[in-house]
RNA sequence: GGCGAGGUAGCUCAGUUGGUUAGAGCGCCGGAUUCAUAACCCGGAGGUCGGGAGUUCAAAUCUCCCUCUCGCUACCA
């Protein structure tokens, strides 16, 4: 037990769709674990989140389907929210960063960085739509991409062949905005330098020391964390831009900031201290109480930002000064589903406000298995079948039936008074003593992020119940007149079990908790109080119950998998036809059968292979981007189509004269060879 | 190729600073039992700890090499 003072965050939600299983198991169910323990333990703590409504995937959604930002973030806003109410997530608060008081807090936090001098300014030529008078972000330029031609990629990323980008890269970019061919222009933006601060977050980060002072115990720190951050060390920190040529979200406060907004990797994470400030308002508390002093901050994130909340939102923090920093960034792996990553865009995934809706009675089992499979240390797997296990195996078998029994029992014998205990046997003393160290030793494990196991430690508890109860068998017991007060005992001590699960559940199965206090018509919210051993006193009585969870069945099983596929969007992209070109263009290309003499693997390279290729006139040197598709055992013999007179290129110190042509499966990226369909030449024309 | 994280019983995972027959839950098999949601309780089978080499009296644990999975990153003319 101590007094430490906590702030605890869950990562904004992106407000640009709903939540999905993953989200809950690896941020906001452990999140609110956490934190409805800490409460329990009377520990001062502000559990923070809200939606993250900026950055410009939105603003290009929301012209893509011609309504506003706002109106896809108040939907999100809504949606989001109303699910983490229905799942009963206790924040107390659950904000947005569109709010007013963000967009102040933001931009003051800005103003401070920029007067002492924590960013430089730098200039440098990006794309600009005279049409619409502005800068266009990286998603508002498209155009072919460099690596694989196609027509669609986007200014930071080819969606198609993966290559991250940058809009300078794209040939024929276009403005998504006018359609027209943007001009490029010159725009000062403000850079975090990153390099500064390598000196402290090294040791901060390693040892944990700040300031000369232990600010954190690093080895309570996941080594995913740790590994990520020092390899980011490592490879060398560099600036990062810190605002945005864009019109929807906070706007630059300084003096030649027209028209630019903070960079939404900068704003969110402000959303934190932000929300913590309308909070505080609400409830007549002052924010700075809870983001500076002795106090703990704790990020519960997923895997994907773990630099961001490791690495620069601290130096951001530090930069300002006066503010914590994190005391741990508990980072989640990646929840999988049934055998498959969750995917938006394919629709794979079991939405959090979807299985509300249908099963508004099965909270706190999904709760239980989210928690039971978290993506702790790595990833892991939903399936259906292993809910149905769980729920069953564990919950309903276990946790249910031993309340069942105890209450079945106290009523049977004593009309729900609990019994005067006699003298306990040696026994009976051990498994006091055993289910008295339960309270410790899961708070232990909480404390340490360790939440898999200390629900497990729950049900261990559940199970020495049902242990002692078929060890000392007081139904047999109670036939004999002679064994009254010895019954009493086993009951007594059994209906103690049964109260202290009704604490220790509460920051796991909360409603669970709750139905049990109701049955046992008591309730206790310290943590403090699972340690003693007469929860119940005798005398008192309690109420009569019934079945804490249903059993289920195959057919719920089944109707889940069924949906799940049926809604699986096998979506074949095609991409759209390529604008027309000339006879002429096109015969300019010389294209002929070859014959593949040699192929090896090419040094420091996964995707390529360095090719002999017999073209009828040479014996050129091809590399090709085949080597996940092709063995260079498999490919020599092979006649393929050849590309030749395409300018020649060094790949990978690799002069490459050419390129085989390739079909490309839109849906599983496989390449297959061209071939003629009959035996023809080497050298033979393509027209 | 580089970096990070993983590879331990059929499944999901523990294994602290190297030390007695490598553990738990679920599943499976057998037994016992009937208060209870055909539940619970007891017992058992099942692992050359991804592979190989090394250090050591002793390696799942330390070192090196290899291999597979996931993530980030480079390479696709």
């Amino acid at each position: 037990m101590n007094n430490d003072k906590f702030t605890v965050t869950a990562a904004l939600p992106y407000a640009n769709g709903p939540l999905h299983l993953g989200h809950v198991a690896g941020v906001y169910l452990p999140s609110d674990i956490f934190v409805r323990f800490l409460r329990m333990n009377n520990h001062d703590v502000a559990f923070i989140c809200g939606s993250d409504e900026h950055g410009a995937a939105i603003t290009l959604r929301a012209k893509k389907e011609g309504i506003s930002p706002k109106e896809i973030v108040d939907k999100y806003n809504h949606i989001i929210g109303k699910a983490f109410k229905d799942f009963d997530i206790s924040f107390d608060i659950f904000h947005r960063t569109s709010a007013e008081i963000h967009h102040e807090t933001a931009q003051e936090f800005f103003k401070v960085l920029d007067e002492k001098g924590q960013f430089t300014k730098d200039t440098s030529e990006q794309y600009f739509d005279e049409e619409y008078q502005q800068f266009l972000a990286d998603r508002y330029i498209t155009g072919e991409c460099p690596n694989c031609q196609n027509p669609n990629a986007y200014g930071d990323q080819c969606e198609k062949c993966g290559s991250a980008l940058s809009p300078l890269d794209l040939i024929k970019p276009i403005s998504t905005l006018s359609g027209k061919t943007p001009i490029l222009k010159e725009t000062s933006h403000w850079y975090l330098p990153m390099e500064r601060h390598e000196w402290w977050l090294r040791s901060w980060i390693k040892e944990g020391i700040l300031d000369n002072e232990q600010q954190h115990d690093p080895s309570k720190w996941r080594n995913q964390v740790i590994g990520q951050c020092m390899s980011w060390i490592d490879g060398g920190l560099r600036p990062r831009a810190m605002t945005r040529d864009l019109d929807w979200g906070v706007k630059v406060p300084v003096s030649g900031g027209d028209g630019k907004v903070l960079y939404v990797w900068l704003d969110a994470p402000i959303g934190y201290i932000s929300a913590t400030k309308q909070w505080a308002l609400d409830k007549g508390k002052d924010w700075k109480d809870y983001w500076t002093g002795d106090r703990k901050l704790v990020h519960f994130i997923g895997k994907d930002n773990i630099v961001f909340h490791a690495i620069i939102f601290p130096i951001l923090l530090k930069a300002h000064e006066g503010l914590i920093l994190p005391d741990n960034v508990p980072a989640y792996e990646f929840l999988n589903l049934e055998g498959d990553k969750f995917s938006t865009s394919r629709n794979w995934a079991v939405w959090l406000h979807e299985y509300l809706e249908a099963h508004p009675d099965k909270v706190d089992e999904l709760k239980y298995v989210l928690t039971a499979i978290a993506p702790e240390t790595k990833d892991s797997e939903f399936t259906w079948k292993e809910f149905q296990a769980r729920v069953n195996n564990e919950l309903a078998d276990n946790l249910g039936n031993f309340v069942n029994r105890v209450m079945v029992l106290s009523q049977k014998y004593y009309e729900g008074v609990v019994p005067q205990p006699g003298e306990y046997t040696p026994s009976d003393a051990e498994v006091i003593a055993e289910m008295n160290a339960f309270p410790a030793r899961i708070s232990e494990l909480v404390y340490l992020y360790k939440l898999r196991d200390a629900q497990a430690e729950v049900m261990n508890l559940a199970r020495l119940g049902n242990k002692y109860l078929a060890e000392n068998e007081p139904w047999k017991l109670v036939k004999d007149p002679a064994n009254t007060e010895r019954v009493q005992s086993i009951m007594y001590i059994a209906l103690q079990i049964t109260a202290k699960l009704s604490v220790v559940l509460q920051p796991f199965l909360p409603a669970t908790a709750k139905k049990l206090s109701g049955f046992l018509n008591f309730i206790t919210t310290h943590w403090e109080d699972a340690a003693h051993t007469d929860l119940l006193p005798a005398g008192h009585k309690i109420n009569t119950s019934h079945v804490l969870f249903e059993k289920i069945e195959d057919s719920f099983v089944e109707a889940e998998v069924e949906k799940l596929n049926a809604s699986r969007v096998i979506e074949t992209i095609l991409e759209p036809q390529k604008a027309e070109t000339s006879f002429d263009d096109f015969s300019k290309m010389d294209i002929r059968l070859g014959k593949i003499l040699e192929a090896e693997k090419v040094e420091k390279a996964d995707k390529l292979l360095k090719l002999l290729v017999d073209t009828g006139l040479d014996k050129r040197t091809i590399v090709s981007g085949i080597a996940k598709h092709y063995t260079p055992e498999e490919v020599i013999g092979k006649t393929v189509t050849v590309l030749m007179n395409l300018a020649p290129r060094t790949i990978r110190g690799v002069e490459s004269h050419g390129m085989i042509l390739m079909a490309e499966d839109p849906n599983t990226g496989a390449l297959s060879f061209l071939c003629a369909e009959k035996d023809f030449e080497v050298g033979s024309g393509v027209r």
